[in-house]
DNA sequence: AGCACGCCGACT
DNA sequence: GTCGGCGTGCTC
C-alpha cells in the first residue's frame, strides 16, 4: 500500500510535521489533496508518496496512529516541479516557518493549498462532436460549420455573435456541442512597438560589463535616480529573450509598478509579458502564473511574490530599487524577496541585477567586498541636477514663520504656481494632528487597545488608531470634566488646509493611506496629477519613489528629520532614501529642478548627505556607527517575538526561551517590552552574531522543542528583521 | 483552533 | 434522575 506525507494548514502546525494518510494511485507529490482530519475536512499538500510493505494494523503497531485515506486528490498535475518544491523547503528553513506557509506564499491564491479553496473560473467553448454531411446544410449552416471546423474549437460567446441563429440550430442537430475550459488570459494585441532607445556611454558600459560578468553573478548596479537604468535592464533583457531564448523576471517595488512602467515594458516586448502585482483580481493572477506555467511568455514583471512565478528557464532577474522595504514581506513567512532571488538564480545558473540609486548597506558593503559585481552610474541622461536647499525649521520658527511652511518653501511655490510648473510636498504623517491633548489633565487622547496615541482626522471629525484602525468620534468633553482639547502637530490633511489658505486657487490632491484606502484610487490620483490637474501634491511617504512626471520642478520634505527620532537601527538609512528618493522626483524632464528640506537638525549626515546626492559619504559615515554599534550588515540579527493577551504568560515565556539560548558565539538582546498592538502584550528578544547558519540552527532545535508545550504564547521568529521598532 | 470526553452543580 | 458548565487532551 501506499502512504502520502500530507502538510496540513491547522494549527498543530506548530510543530512542523507532514502527517500520513493512506494514498491511491492519483496522489503526487506537489498536489494537494483533501483528507480528514481530527473530523474536518481540509486541504493538504502532498510531500512525497511511498510504498508501505506491511499493513494498516502493523503502521499502527509501528507509529502510534491510525492511517485515514486521503478522501480526493484536487489536482491533475502536481503545483510544484521539484526546483520549487525545494525552494519551499528552503524558505522554511531560511525563515523559520511552517513549511505549508511557504508553500502558500509561493501560489496564487486560487491554487494556495488552503482550506476555503476557491473555484476557478471556467468559459464555455463549442466544437464539432459529429461530422456533418454538408449538403444535407443550408449554405448559411455550412458557413458556420466550416469555421468552426477550421477553428477547431470557439469560445460559446464569439460563436453566438458570429453565427447567431445557424450556431444554435447546428447544435440542435446534434453537430455541434458545448465544453467548459478554464478561463485563459486574452492577450491584447494593440501593443505600440518601440525600438530601443540609444544607450549613453555609461549605460552602454554597464550594459557591456553585466553582459561579460559571470554566468551566476549577482551585480549591483547603483544608477543615481534618472541615470537610465530601466533602460540597461529592458536592453540586457531582449539580449537573454532573443540570444539565450530563456526567460527574465523583473522586480518592481509595488509603487513603481505603474502603468507608464507596464507601457514601456509591453512596448518592448509585445504579448511575451505577464505583469503581476496586488492590483490584479485573484482570476488575473491565476492567469498569469499559468501563462507562465504553460511557458507563454519571455518577460515576467512583477511585485514580490513574482519572484515564485513558475519559470522553466530562468536567464536573468532583475531586482529594481533593490534597497526598497516593499520587497521584505512582514507577514509569515518573513522573507526577503532579494534572497529569494539570489537564491533561485543559483538553481538557475543565471545573473541578478541589483539596481538602486540608494542600495541597501547590505548590498553595497558585499559589492565594496567583491561578494558582488559593483558597476556604478553617476550621471543622469538629462544631466542637469536639482538644486537642493536644507531649511533650518527652529532658525524658522524664530523668525516666527510657520515650522511647516517655511519662506523659503513658499515662495518657491508660488514660483511653480505663477508658471504652472508641479510640486509635490512630502510628510510623513497622515491625518489632522497625530495628538490630542486635554488642557484640563494633559492628557494625549490614546487607544484603548495600543500603547499609541490617537490621531485627529478632520473630516470625519473621528479620532483613528494609526495602527490598529480603532476609531471613534471625538467626544466633547475629557473624562476629567475639562471641554477643551489642544491639537498638536501636523498631518496631510491639515497641511493640505493650511496650504489651501495660502494659495486660495491652488489645485491640491492629497495621497495618503486615507485617500488610497479603495482598490485603483492610488492609480486614479497620480493619473489626475500626472495629466496636469492639479499644482500640488501632498503625501506621505508613499509618493517618495517612482515617480516620474515632467513638470514636476519642485519638491518639498516638510519633516525631513522626523524619522531620525526613531530609535531602529535602520531608522538613519530609511530617512537617507527617503529623502534621496523624494529629491530625485524633481526636474525629470527638461525644467531645472529644485528640492527644499526643512529639517530640525540640518547638520546630521543623513539628511547633508541626501541634500548633495552622496551616497558614499552616507555610506561611510553609516557604516561608522554600524561597526561601532554591531550592527547590520557587521552582524546577523534574529528577532523572536511573543505576543499574548496575558502580559505575564508572556514575559515569563520571553526569559522561558532566552535561558535555553546557548549565546555560544551571540549574544542575546532582551526580553525588550514592545507597544501593546491590538491588546497583545509583546515581549522580544534579538539574537546578534556573526554565524547566521549556527544561531539559526541552533534556533530551529530549540523551536521544535518549545512548540510543543500547552498554552503558548505566539511566537514570531524575524531573521534579519528589517527594523526592530 | 475546534471538538469530544469527563466529572460536578441546579433544575423540569 | 439529567442537562450542561467548561477544564483537559487529541488530532495522521
Amino acid at each position: 500500500m501506499k502512504i502520502a506525507q500530507v502538510w496540513i494548514e491547522h494549527p498543530v502546525l506548530k510543530l512542523d510535521t507532514p502527517f500520513s494518510y493512506l494514498a491511491d494511485d492519483c496522489a503526487e507529490k506537489g498536489k494537494r489533496v483533501l483528507v480528514d482530519f481530527n473530523n474536518h475536512q481540509i486541504v493538504g499538500f502532498i510531500e512525497d508518496v511511498f510504498e508501505y510493505s506491511g499493513t494498516i494494523a502493523q503502521f499502527k503497531l509501528e507509529k502510534g496512529f491510525d492511517l485515514k485515506p486521503i478522501l480526493s486528490v484536487i489536482d491533475e498535475n502536481p503545483l510544484f516541479n521539484d526546483e520549487l518544491f525545494d525552494l519551499g523547503k528552503w524558505l522554511a528553513y531560511e525563515t523559520l516557518s511552517p513549511t505549508i506557509s511557504c508553500f502558500q506564499a509561493m501560489l496564487p491564491a486560487k491554487i494556495k493549498p488552503v482550506n476555503n479553496h476557491q473555484k476557478i473560473k471556467m468559459e464555455k467553448y463549442v466544437h464539432i462532436i459529429k461530422k456533418a454531411d454538408l449538403n444535407q446544410l443550408t449554405v448559411k449552416r455550412q458557413e458556420a460549420y466550416n469555421a468552426l471546423q477550421f477553428h477547431g474549437e470557439m469560445s460559446l460567446s464569439k460563436w453566438r455573435k458570429d453565427f447567431a441563429s445557424m450556431g444554435i440550430a447546428l447544435e440542435k442537430l446534434g453537430l455541434v456541442g458545448q465544453f467548459e475550459k478554464e478561463a485563459v488570459f486574452k492577450e491584447k494585441d494593440n501593443f505600440v512597438l518601440s525600438t530601443d532607445l540609444e544607450l549613453n556611454i555609461y549605460q552602454k558600459h554597464a550594459f557591456d560589463e553585466i553582459k561579460n560578468s559571470k554566468e551566476d553573478e549577482v551585480i549591483l548596479l547603483h544608477g543615481v535616480t534618472g541615470s537610465g537604468k530601466t533602460e540597461v535592464y529592458l536592453q540586457l533583457a531582449k539580449d537573454v529573450v532573443k540570444n539565450q531564448k530563456k526567460q527574465v523576471l523583473i522586480l518592481v517595488p509595488e509603487i513603481s509598478l505603474t502603468p507608464q512602467m507596464v507601457e514601456r515594458v509591453e512596448s518592448r516586448f509585445g504579448s511575451s509579458v505577464a505583469i503581476y502585482h496586488s492590483g490584479l483580481n485573484n482570476q488575473e493572477k491565476y492567469e498569469q502564473y499559468q501563462r507562465v506555467a504553460l511557458n507563454q511568455v519571455d518577460i515576467v514583471v512583477g511585485t514580490r511574490s513574482a519572484v515564485f512565478m513558475p519559470f522553466h528557464n530562468l536567464g536573468l532577474i532583475v531586482l529594481d530599487e533593490e534597497h526598497d522595504q516593499s520587497y521584505k514581506q512582514e507577514s509569515t513567512p518573513q522573507y526577503h524577496c532579494r534572497d529569494v532571488a539570489i537564491h533561485r538564480a543559483k538553481t538557475f545558473h543565471c545573473k541578478v541585477i541589483l539596481g538602486s540609486a540608494t542600495p541597501s548597506l547590505e548590498s553595497y558593503s558585499r559589492a565594496y567586498k567583491g561578494l558582488y559585481k559593483l558597476i556604478t552610474m553617476d550621471k543622469r541622461v538629462n544631466e542637469n541636477k536639482a538644486k537642493c536647499t536644507l531649511v533650518n525649521v527652529r532658525d524658522a520658527i524664530k523668525r516666527r514663520q510657520n515650522p511647516l511652511l517655511s519662506e523659503p518653501l513658499l515662495a518657491a511655490l508660488k514660483a511653480r504656481l505663477l508658471r504652472h510648473e508641479q510640486s509635490i510636498l512630502l510628510l510623513n504623517r497622515r491625518g489632522y494632528t497625530p495628538l490630542v491633548r486635554c488642557e484640563g489633565c494633559g492628557k494625549t487622547v490614546q487607544c484603548p487597545h495600543c500603547d499609541l496615541a490617537l490621531s485627529y482626522h478632520r473630516h470625519e471629525n473621528l479620532l483613528k488608531c494609526h495602527v490598529c484602525g480603532y476609531q471613534r468620534p471625538l467626544l466633547k468633553q475629557c473624562d476629567c470634566g475639562s471641554t477643551h482639547f489642544q491639537f498638536g502637530g501636523y498631518g496631510t490633511q491639515r497641511l493640505e488646509e493650511l496650504i489651501q489658505k495660502e494659495f486660495p486657487d491652488a489645485r491640491i490632491l492629497r495621497m495618503d493611506a486615507d485617500t488610497t484606502s479603495r482598490k485603483g484610487s492610488h492609480e486614479k490620483i497620480l493619473n489626475q496629477f500626472g495629466k496636469g490637474k492639479a499644482d500640488i501634491l501632498i503625501g506621505t511617504q508613499m509618493i517618495a519613489k517612482g515617480l516620474d512626471y515632467e513638470k514636476v520642478t519642485l519638491v518639498g520634505i516638510l519633516n525631513a528629520d522626523a524619522l531620525l527620532q526613531r530609535s531602529d537601527y535602520r531608522s538613519v538609512e530609511l530617512t537617507f532614501d527617503l529623502i534621496a528618493q523624494a529629491a530625485g522626483r524633481s526636474g525629470r524632464g527638461n525644467l531645472n529642478g529644485e528640492v527644499i528640506i526643512q529639517s530640525y537638525d540640518t547638520d546630521h549626515y543623513a539628511i547633508t548627505a541626501a541634500a548633495s546626492a552622496d551616497y558614499l559619504r552616507f555610506f561611510k559615515e553609516e557604516m561608522h556607527y554600524r561597526h561601532v554599534a554591531q550592527y547590520p550588515p557587521y552582524s546577523y540579527l534574529i528577532s523572536i517575538q511573543f505576543s499574548d493577551f496575558n502580559q505575564n504568560r508572556c514575559l515569563s515565556q520571553c526569559k522561558n526561551f532566552r535561558q535555553r539560548l546557548s549565546q555560544d558565539g551571540y549574544k542575546v538582546l532582551g526580553p525588550g517590552e514592545l507597544l501593546k498592538i491590538k491588546d497583545q502584550y509583546r515581549y522580544r528578544l534579538v539574537l546578534k552574531g556573526k554565524n547566521l547558519q549556527q544561531m539559526r540552527k541552533e534556533l530551529w532545535e530549540i523551536l521544535q522543542e518549545v512548540k510543543k508545550e500547552r498554552n503558548l504564547s505566539d511566537i514570531k521568529i524575524d531573521v534579519n528583521p528589517m527594523n526592530l521598532e
